[in-house]
RNA sequence: GGCCCAGUGGCGGAAUCGGCAGACGCAGGGGACUUAAAAUCCCCUUCUCCGAAAGGGGAGUGUGGGUUCGAGUCCCACCUGGGCCACCA
């Protein structure tokens, strides 16, 4: 028999009525700023990191950072705000191609079927997105928009003088009156700064002036500093792929992260894009964006900026070189000097060797005939080894003498030049100078093959003395020794000096330049895969490299029956893009009688994610990519409303961030590459004129991870965390008992827990609140759905409070709240807003949760107490709180209500209970009028009973009062 | 190895600016209601000592020091766990 009270919380009928009314309603959709629109109100644009559309759905580990920006979005909602509150798909990439591959389905049908099953669950939990503004980055109408900003990438170059990207055709404008020239080392410099210099001396293409090259020669130096370029560079190829893989696509064992096939270093021609020119401004913009430090500093770090200087050192002609072998340009290096970066040219001194990278150029022409087999065994050896082989050695180096000397510039000391493959080509200049007294790697190198140590620093404080370097380099700064010539002394200068001065006098010498650094490399910007955005751009029959027309796109990915990637198991086959099949009307296109092939590579899944978040401000726009104005009004502070937040709170964290998007949330794995590269995008489209800030994500906000129990079997094997059965804290899988761990909750740990059966069993308000509660949102926290029950304990007990359960009547009056009730209340709005305004939503709930247990004893809610309590849970339970609104008897929806305002005077009480501390403990409490004087205070303390046991006997030193707070009597 | 973050009851966590440690929830214990169970409601619940109780004492926020009238919070060193980078000259 069923005796279950009749008008009980029944959260599935509630739920699906008002997800319905939303929908049908459009009650989210939130108008751009053009024509009549209100502009009274103050903008937010809360932002969730897109997700790809994974075949297997979202687990309750995905909805975290949604729930958390659906209930700032409704917050800010009630708080007067025009709130921008979009999502989509980022769905182009390796994944659904490899499930369309061994499923036999077109891509874009199976990415279709997987938005429609993640947005019915993103749905289902009640998100209060704007779905009329949903994109996907496949979308025609979208990547038209990303192939036009490639081709402002293409179209342009950095100058160094503005510091700053401008159309390529101004540089072409420049170079074509002398305006501008190319220097010796490629840069590019005004007539003015190069002293005079002109444009013959300058030009780097056989010397000739600009208007002697010809075409395809001043479109190959164009090339040379497009901010989008074709270059022949190393990278992570995976024949059995197919493709090249990025490196966070490679795993710890040099093998695909897909199908564990081996991945091989080798050169190819490939497109880059120039973010390395903006490594500096990425930087020094961080300073001016509110972000986690910790997500600022790891992009420091990855960009990683090192100051020092390059120096040259000439070679040691005092032997044969080795002369050309047949075939060979018979380049005479007699001027040839070896370049180095060091970040310690303070320790030039103790310079004692070279050592050159294995790829470096200059290794083949310096080897003397003696050392040359053993070089060579040695290059081929490295060229076998995978960046993971090489660090999995860690600390043993190994290396050749190439039989070769060069010159240390400041002692004319004879050094002789190695090569190992502890330097990276990749950095720097790929050749060092070894200091093995003062850097670990070089001390180690040299104590293998015993190269001398010479000590030229001494720690601060030391005297002078000799340091003992027989286990180990000294790398910190101190004081120079042993370090002199007859022009140059840094003897007993402190390292920030010596720098100084040695950098200096190189200078002088013309031997050197003091340099910054960055680890920072171009972006490797193209794949050879079918399922991502084609290159807008055409290849000519004398290889010349043309973009595709503004008003030629899009250039649609054509329909192929095959798009599989051609795989091989010859790490030396060439790449063959599947676009190369594609139907010849798609791939060669004739244009004034020449006939062109298109690019036949695609982007990488980063670029639709570059600028998702402009596009939601005007993602209908056929004209252009976002409306100026439109993108002047979501990614600028309007200056209006700046936020509405109880008085008193300075620090408020979601107040309105400088610039961009005022809240974007995401989990830290985006942290460098995403977030970089989206700005990158940003500065050049800044530059241009096309945006009007130079920072996309005012505000950033990595939530944490959820993780799970995650169960392994005797073979540590994961094994099924939802059949796990727990008998006397030991868990069994089929009988057999198994290991528990913690670790992300997802498909590989075989511990994923679906929202849609959270849905089903609690209501998707207990399941928001549930993953609300269980802490701070930046925190990584262990799912526990026992602990779902006193959430949903908490929401039938707001429903009993509101709703007889028995007869169904509403248990509300209209009777005004008495004082201890008001001031509750106040109590309650002060404290929940201060929570919201801090994203810290757990704390939130807590409170909600305490008032609400003091409501229970109350015959009937007084209709004020009742209202506030639907709009306080508004944000955070909206479908409960839509529900009760409706039952209150409100016809509008509780969404667009003003948010309560603590009356400050409410809270005002007439006593205070303050602790009394005696020497620092707590020996009792007081109740004081609560602007009682501290006199008054202090006598009132005296008098408790057990503050004046404690003081018998003993001297009062000192009294403190602090007011409100506490008073602490210090006796001896 | 470098940089960053975190350690608080049986568990998740709270303490926002240096001022009553353990809010709120789970689990656990006791009680009410019920033929019974579920649900619901009430009470207890950091450890420990004295006390029949009221109450009171001591210890306590990873460890050891320091600053302070007062430290979970600030400083130094260390231990443990996590994250990112990792031969970047």
């Amino acid at each position: 028999m069923n005796d279950a009270p009749q008008y009980r919380y029944d959260f599935q009928a509630i739920e699906s009525k008002w997800q319905n009314h939303w929908r049908e309603h459009r009650t989210f959709a939130c108008a751009n700023p053009t024509g009549n629109a209100d502009q009274t109100k103050p903008k937010f644009y809360v932002l969730d990191m897109f997700p790809y559309p994974s075949g297997v759905g979202l687990h309750v580990g995905h909805p975290l950072g949604y729930i958390a920006t659906d209930i700032v979005a409704r917050y800010k909602r009630m708080t007067g705000h025009n709130v921008l509150h979009p999502m989509g798909f980022d769905a182009f990439g390796l994944p659904a191609e490899q499930f369309a591959v061994e499923h036999g389905v077109h891509p874009a049908v199976t990415t279709q079927k997987n938005i429609d099953n993640m947005k019915r669950q993103l749905q289902l939990l009640g998100l209060s997105y704007d779905w009329d503004r949903e994109i996907s980055t496949t979308d025609v109408d979208y990547y038209r928009w990303t192939q036009w900003i490639f081709l402002q990438l293409f179209n342009s170059y950095f100058d160094p003088v503005g510091k700053k990207a401008a159309p390529i055709s101004e540089l072409m404008k420049q170079l074509e009156s002398g305006e501008r020239v190319v220097g010796p080392d490629g840069e590019l410099m005004s007539v003015a700064a190069s002293g005079g210099m002109d444009a013959i001396s300058g030009t780097p293409v056989g010397g000739r002036k600009w208007y002697e090259l010809t075409p395809a020669q001043q479109s190959q130096l164009l090339g040379e500093y497009r901010l989008a370029y074709l270059a022949e560079v190393p990278v992570n190829w995976c024949p059995a792929l197919g493709t090249v893989l990025a490196n966070e696509e490679v795993t710890n064992e040099g093998r695909s992260e897909r199908g564990n096939h081996p991945v091989f270093k080798r050169p190819l021609k490939q497109w880059m894009l120039r973010i390395t020119a903006y490594a500096e401004r990425l930087i020094a913009d961080l300073d001016r964006v509110d972000w986690p430090e910790s997500t600022k500093q790891m992009q420091r770090n990855w960009i990683g900026r090192s100051e020092g200087a390059r120096v040259d050192f000439a070679l040691w002609r005092g032997q044969l070189i080795a002369p050309a072998a047949p075939g060979e340009d018979d380049e005479t290096i007699d001027d040839e000097t070896i370049t180095v970066f060091t970040t310690r040219p303070d320790t030039l001194f103790g310079a004692t060797y070279m050592v050159l990278a294995p790829e470096h150029e200059l290794v083949r022409d310096i080897t003397t005939p003696e050392q040359r087999s053993a070089v060579e065994t040695y290059i081929a050896q490295a060229a076998a080894r995978s960046d993971v082989d090489r660090q999995a050695d860690g600390k043993t180096k190994t290396g050749v003498f190439t039989g070769a000397y060069a010159i240390n510039p400041v002692n004319d000391q004879k050094i002789p030049i190695w090569i190992a493959d502890y330097v990276l080509m990749g950095y720097g200049t790929g050749a060092i100078m070894a200091v093995p007294a003062h850097d670990e790697r070089d001390h180690a190198f040299a104590q293998t093959f015993g190269l001398p140590i010479v000590q030229v620093i001494t720690p601060p404080g030391a005297d002078g003395g000799p340091h003992d370097l027989s286990h180990t380099a000294y790398t910190d700064a101190g004081v120079n020794v042993n370090s002199h010539n007859d022009e140059i002394s840094l003897d007993g200068l402190p390292t920030p000096e010596a720098k100084n001065k040695i950098t200096r006098w190189l200078e002088e010498k013309g031997i050197g330049k003091g340099q910054v650094q960055y680890k920072l490399r171009d972006w490797l910007f193209s794949r050879q895969r079918y399922w991502g955005e084609p290159f807008p751009i055409l290849h000519g029959p004398n290889g010349e490299i043309v973009a595709v027309e503004e008003s030629e796109l899009p250039v649609k990915l054509p329909e192929m029956a095959d798009f599989r990637p051609e795989a091989s198991n010859d790490p030396d086959a060439p790449p063959r893009p599947p676009l190369g099949r594609a139907p010849g009307s798609w791939r060669i296109v004739e244009k004034d009688g020449v006939k062109y092939e298109r690019e036949l590579n695609t982007m990488p899944q980063w670029a639709g994610s570059c600028w998702y978040y402009l596009r939601f401000c005007d993602p209908r726009n056929n004209e252009a990519f976002v409306d100026a104005d439109v993108e002047r009004y979501w990614m600028n502070p309007t200056g209006r409303g700046q936020l509405i937040a109880p008085a008193g709170n300075p620090q408020s964290a979601i107040a309105q961030s400088p610039m961009g998007v005022d809240l974007y949330v995401g989990g830290v794995e985006h942290a460098v590459l995403h977030l970089l590269y989206a700005r990158f995008w940003h500065k050049v489209l800044f530059d241009l004129g096309h945006v009007s800030g130079a920072e996309p994500f005012g505000r950033l906000f990595n939530q944490g991870y959820i993780q799970a129990a995650a169960y392994t079997d005797a073979r540590g094997m994961y094994v099924p965390a939802d059949k796990i059965e727990e008998r006397d804290q030991k868990f069994f899988f089929e009988g057999n008992q198994v290991n528990r761990e913690f670790g992300k909750m997802g498909k590989s740990l075989k511990n994923a827990i679906s929202p849609d059966d959270m849905c089903k069993e609690y209501g998707a308000d207990t399941l928001r609140l549930y993953e609300m509660y269980m802490g701070p949102l930046d925190q990584s926290k262990p799912w526990n759905t026992r602990d779902i029950i006193g959430i949903h304990r908490f929401l039938q007990r707001i429903w009993r409070n509101f709703v007889n359960d028995q007869t169904g009547e509403l248990r509300v009056s209209d009777a005004p709240a008495d004082e201890a009730q008001s001031r509750l209340m106040h109590k309650t709005i002060a404290a929940v807003t201060d929570d919201m305004e801090r994203l810290s939503f757990n704390t939130a709930i807590a409170e909600l949760i305490k008032w609400n247990n003091e409501l229970v004893s109350l015959e009937k809610l007084p209709r004020e107490v009742a209202e506030t309590m639907v709009k306080l849970l508004g944000p955070l339970a909206p479908h409960l709180a839509e529900e009760l609104w409706a039952r209150l008897g409100r016809t509008d929806s509780v969404a667009y209500q003003p948010w309560p305002a603590a009356d400050l005077r409410k809270l005002v009480e007439d006593t205070i209970e303050l602790p009394v501390q005696v020497t620092g403990k707590l020996r009792g409490r007081i109740t004081v009028p609560v602007d009682a004087d501290e006199e008054r205070i202090v006598a009132a303390a005296k008098q408790d009973a057990n503050v004046a046991a404690h003081l018998e006997g003993r001297t009062i030193r000192k009294v403190i009062v602090v007011k409100g707070k506490m008073v602490n009597i210090v006796a001896s």
